[in-house]
DNA sequence: TATATACTTGAGCGATCACTCAAGAAACCC
DNA sequence: GGGTTTCTTGAGTGATCGCTCAAGTATATA
């Protein structure tokens, strides 16, 4: 039995690359030309890699809800479960090394909700997935007695992360002062 | 001078039809024969009509905002200020016949703005037009007294658009339940 | 009715899409 | 080093993209 060549790339690299650029640019507005070009991989290691365009797509959207999840939890970790919640709108929109402002997972389910792709699924279930762990947090802030005992985790985990698709999305306009908007959301938690 | 055959089309519904395919389908995931097909044009037709995909859908944008401007105003009209705010979120997910609950102009901005498109340009501007919708409200709101002086309508416009936005958006997803986020959002006005 | 003019039609343009595959290069075991 | 296996390469696949244009058709005026 013999154990020939190695592969020269280093995959999870490469996925990471990919995520920027599907973030950015979206699923129609990525071509496989693009991805060759800023992967430095030809169409033959690309598909021999990865499978397929899609294929490639649906681990970025892994590993983007993989590291927001790590990301939301340490910061938990760190300041607790209510102040967290309030650290995050401005922290996700403060971002600077991040292709764009907007929630890949929310542009991926608005493009291709319609088309009734398997990614908007995908993108669907990553966003039930952070919704659950504002819940996590919510149910957690109150035990600690940090917000009132009245209020349902998953009804303000729902409007929670409403709030955050929005200052996100308003994060990428030129004529919105998104760290106001972040501040507001932030300043409602403490009203609960 | 002669003046021979007019038209057998009805251009204004050819662009209305033409905003529920944009809409519901996005800028890349609608064709040239999706179009074609719909509105019952043969490409020289549709060139001769409409001189390009792109040109069309800034018409159908500009369709989808001044309609959406006049609903608002309507409706303020109708209900005052403070109450035409606090049942727009409401409205604008219960809305039977729309092809998507999502907005057009945060769906096109999404997919366009990393291209640097013009439709681009074109979407943020009337996002801001319907941004001075909003505080013109809010303005008017507080001149009634209807809610606290203390705040600043631009800002209040901002937060509420951008919780719009982000309402628009969970309200297609099957997992949030839509009519709490909006009443949430509607109840938050009457705290001002 | 003859003619001028605009609309309708659809074949087809070059470009790009996601993707394939056969051939050459490189790295491993013996 | 020889032999084997996998990786890399890039030309090329058919399909579809937005769009053009010449020919045919219908409608107006004269």
């Amino acid at each position: 039995m013999l154990m020939p060549r190695k592969p020269t790339y280093d995959r999870d690299a490469l996925i990471a690359k990919a995520k920027d650029i599907f973030w950015r640019q979206g699923w129609a507005g990525t071509s496989l030309k693009d991805l060759e070009r800023e992967l430095k991989l030809k169409p033959g290691s690309f598909y021999a890699a990865f499978g397929s365009k899609d294929a490639l797509y649906a681990l970025t959207m892994e590993s983007y809800t993989q590291e927001g999840v790590a990301r939301l939890k340490a910061l938990a970790e760190k300041l607790g479960p209510k102040e967290a919640l309030k650290a995050q709108p401005r922290l996700v929109i403060e971002a600077p090394k991040t292709p764009a402002k907007a929630c890949m997972l929310a542009k991926t389910y608005a493009e291709l909700k319609a088309k009734d792709h398997d990614l908007a699924d995908q993108a669907a279930h990553h966003m039930a997935e952070m919704k659950e762990c504002f819940a996590d947090l919510f149910r957690k802030a109150q035990d600690a007695g940090e917000i009132g005992a009245g209020h349902d985790p998953d009804r303000l985990a729902a409007r929670y992360q409403s709030d955050i698709l929005g200052l996100r999305l308003s994060a990428e306009r030129e004529d919105v002062d998104a760290l106001e908007i972040a501040a507001d959301i932030a300043s409602d938690i403490d009203r609960l």
